[in-house]
DNA sequence: TGGCAGGCCAATT
DNA sequence: AATTGGCCTGCC
């Protein structure tokens, strides 16, 4: 079926903005996402016109500013622009594109409005924001975020999904993935990637319970393992409980994780951010440490962007991680 | 080819 | 409280 948003949402900058690993391109402007035992695939259609004054994606990304190029080719001119009227073919259900992808996609947050409301005088802050346009705070898995994020410690991004991966082929169980052969176009550059495979969920706490400490060295974990060991046991216990944990404030949430072997300030904060969906948390890696160091002079901006702290991170992080000097 | 990657822990001041 | 070395592994 085929749904319209009206809002920022730009599929290839949150498959890119780090806050994922598992969602992927597997086609043109055709996307995969996973969201416990279900599977999206969600292929953007050509805008058929734009508003007069909405701006024109040339417009968009001219101008001095630093150029801002797509990593790859994955990413065709035509779906550049962010702050309008888009138009999608989905996989699923309208039921479930109500009750699962919207609240998934946070589309009843605007997005647009967060980003206008970035005061001129941030000039570094406005540029990212027009730059990372069209991310959105994906509510994803709290579970799956911790694993996730104790995994990604001193790891590339391409070494965390490849890590990442191998536990959910080994330890998750078999998804239904939705046909695509009819509804959507696979260029053939995709097929070998995605399509041949079955999918995977992200393994339970129980199921990844069944891994032996030398097995999880074999998913490329190096020193992690006893964190994952220990985290995986202490929840199977109920010595953790990360519902439960969602009745705390921010601050409270943030104390409780990092007691947790293997979580320390930047993944308590980051699992607070794409896990709770506390969008005032606002990670500092090297990335960001980096921008505040070289464009604040050393002054961490975010705490004082309050609730949207954590959504101008993504953008501001998606920046830096683009930007071609 | 080796340095480094989206850190954290423990030991030391 | 602040600083520093060590750590598994894979990617560029």
């Amino acid at each position: 079926m085929t749904i319209t948003v009206n809002d920022d949402f730009d599929l290839y900058k949150i498959v890119n903005s780090g806050q994922c690993f598992r969602p992927a391109a597997i086609g043109e402007n055709t996307y995969r996402f996973i969201t416990g035992e279900n599977v999206l695939i969600i292929q953007e259609l050509p805008t058929s016109e734009l508003s007069p004054n909405e701006l024109s994606p040339s417009e968009v990304h001219a101008n001095e500013i630093p150029a801002f190029e797509p990593l790859s080719s994955e990413r065709s001119e035509k779906t550049a622009v962010s702050n309008t009227c888009h138009t999608f073919s989905v996989s699923c259900s309208e039921n479930d594109w109500d009750s699962i992808w919207t609240p998934y996609f946070d589309l009843d947050l605007n997005y647009s409005s967060i980003r206008e409301s970035v005061p001129k005088k941030d000039k570094y802050m406005t540029h990212c924001a027009k730059v990372g346009a069209g991310i959105r705070m994906l509510r994803q898995d709290k579970w799956e975020m911790l694993i996730s994020f104790i995994i990604s410690q001193r790891k590339s991004i391409p070494a965390i999904r490849s890590s990442v991966e191998k536990l959910c082929k080994r330890y998750g169980h078999p998804l239904c993935v939705p046909e695509t052969s009819e509804t959507f176009e696979t260029s053939e550059t995709f097929e070998t990637s995605a399509a041949s495979e079955t999918l995977h969920s992200f393994p339970t706490p129980e199921e990844l319970s069944h891994a032996t400490e030398e097995e999880l060295k074999e998913c490329g974990l190096g020193y992690r393992v006893p964190y994952i060991y220990e985290v995986t046991k202490q929840v199977n216990e109920g010595k953790i409980d990360l519902i439960t944990l969602d009745t705390l404030n921010d601050d409270d949430l943030f104390t409780e994780l990092k007691k947790i072997k293997g979580v320390g300030d930047k993944v308590a904060n980051c699992v607070e951010l794409f896990g709770y969906h506390r969008l005032g948390r606002a990670p500092v890696d090297t990335w960001i440490a980096k921008v505040i160091n070289e464009q604040y002079g050393g002054i961490n901006p975010f705490p004082a962007y309050k609730e949207k702290a954590g959504v101008l991170q993504q953008y501001v992080f998606y920046t830096a991680q683009h930007a071609r000097e």
